[in-house]
DNA sequence: CTTCCATTTCAAAAGTGCTTGAATTATGTC
DNA sequence: GACATAATTCAAGCACTTTTGAAATGGAAG
């Protein structure tokens, strides 16, 4: 993962609707959820809603299809995954404190 | 860690400056880098640095201390660490594939 | 006490991202 | 075909963040 890719996962997850989503669909996993019940979810209109869920779906962090007139977006866990690795292994250096907070076994 | 203060810590690493500030104090670590350096270190201006250092310190990613006139940064592990810990255990429900990724030994 | 250096502060300008509501596309139903 | 529903697109306005350069702060040295 390049630093820019980082850079645009990170400030897509800094955003308290689009968080609250990805909850949402963490919960929702793997099925998914629709983007209109997505925007009930969190309390937005359909078009902010749609806004939201293109920048998650640009930065690779949801993944989505048509069925029908609904979109059902689920949530892609990798993304996530490559965004821990890349503060914890590229930007920390693997530091033990940073492993010890969120529960790491120590590595090698 | 409350959902605002990861919002708050995730718009804060999710800048190019800061997180080139950041890494550079992590390898800096753990008698951190004066502003000076740190400005020299990212190319940015003194008051460019500076402003980024403040809201570095404001999100508690680093912590500083004036010495005579220079003041030396030095980065806060363990605020990372709950970064990534609110991401993998709040966000993804300790989701074996988000550990998987960034190899974390699954915790029972 | 004057000067120099490291850093911060400030206000204005520029840039970026978000929200809003209306319009649009596309699908299913009567 | 007319209508309702699911979702997206678009343009305008608003809000927030960043940059810039000048001025201010605070400490060290001549």
């Amino acid at each position: 993962m390049t630093e820019a890719e980082a850079l645009a996962s990170l400030s897509t997850l800094a955003h308290a609707t689009r968080l609250r989503m990805l909850k949402a669909l963490v919960v929702a996993a793997p099925e998914g959820l629709t983007a209109g019940t997505l925007a009930h979810a969190v309390d937005a209109t359909p078009s902010r809603a749609s806004f939201h869920l293109s920048k998650m779906a640009e930065a690779g962090l949801v993944t989505f299809d048509r069925a029908a007139r609904e979109v059902t977006y689920r949530i892609e866990f990798q993304a996530i995954g490559a965004v821990i690795r890349y503060l914890l292994q590229d930007c920390c250096a693997n530091h033990p404190t940073v492993r010890a907070c969120c529960a790491i076994a120590p590595k090698d």
